[in-house]
DNA sequence: AGTCGTTATATTTACTAGTATATAACGACA
DNA sequence: TGTCGTTATATACTAGTAAATATAACGACT
C-alpha cells in the first residue's frame, strides 16, 4: 500500500483560529440552505455546535461574514456577505492548490 | 490584525495515519535520547501515549522504523533505523515547503 | 541471586468537546 | 392577536480521548 499526504490549512488571527474545514462546510451550507438550523441539520451537527463556529468566525473576521434576520415570515434566516463568499472561496482554492502541491512533493520521494 | 494560514500534513497508509507532526516529535526525541521513556518525559507526555504513537507508526510504515532492546545495563532502549530517520527528514522537508507554499498563496489574496 | 531502568500492557480515573434539551426574543402574516 | 420557524443562549448530560497508575518481563552487571 503506498503513502499518502494528506493536509489541513486553516486561517488565523490574533492567534485564533478564523476558518478551517468544518467552518468552510458550515458557512457553504449556510449559503445553499438559507438558515443557520438548516445548515446544522444538513451537516448532522448540532445547532449550538453550527453557531458557536460561525459566531467565532463572524466576530473574528475583519468584515462579517454573514447577515442574520430573527422573526418575520420564515422565521428569520442566515444569509453570507460578498465577503463570506470572497473568504470560502479564497479557502477552497488555497486547499487545492495546497493538495496538488503536496502530492508532487511526495511523489519526489522514495519511501 | 492580519490573517495568518496555518496547516497541518501527515501521511496515511490503507486509511489509517502513519505519520503527523507528534509522532515525528516523538521519533525525533528519540533519535536524540535512546529512549522511549525517555523522550516521553522530554515531551511531558505520558510514556503510554508516546508508546501507542511510535508502535502504530512501527506497525503500518513499509519498513521498521525503530528497533528495540529489552533488559540490560541500561534497561533496554530504542533507536531509529536508517528508514526511520528517512521519513523524518522527508517529513520536515515538505512540512517546510508546505508552509512556504501556503504563505505565498494567501499573499495573493486581498481578505 | 538481586538491582536497575527500560519496554510493553492493562486498568482506572479525569478532562474536554460535543450533544441534548429548554427557553426567550423576534417579526411577517393570517 | 396568535402562530410559526428562526436566531440566540444557558444548562445538564454523554462520550470519547488523554492521563495516571500499576504490573510483568527482560538482561547486563555487581
Amino acid at each position: 500500500m503506498e503513502y499518502k499526504i494528506k493536509s489541513r490549512i486553516w486561517i488565523e488571527v490574533d492567534g485564533h483560529i478564523l476558518l478551517g474545514e468544518g467552518r468552510i462546510n458550515v458557512l457553504k451550507t449556510i449559503g445553499e440552505t438559507g438558515s443557520l438550523s438548516k445548515a446544522a441539520k444538513t451537516l448532522g451537527m448540532s445547532y449550538k455546535k453550527a453557531w458557536t463556529l460561525i459566531d467565532a468566525v463572524n466576530s473574528r473576521a475583519k468584515k462579517p461574514v454573514i447577515t442574520t434576520t430573527i422573526g418575520g415570515k420564515r422565521g428569520g434566516g442566515t444569509e453570507l456577505t460578498p465577503y463570506g463568499k470572497s473568504l470560502i472561496k479564497a479557502f477552497e482554492t488555497i486547499n487545492e492548490n495546497c493538495w496538488e502541491f503536496l502530492d508532487a512533493q511526495i511523489s519526489k520521494t522514495d519511501l
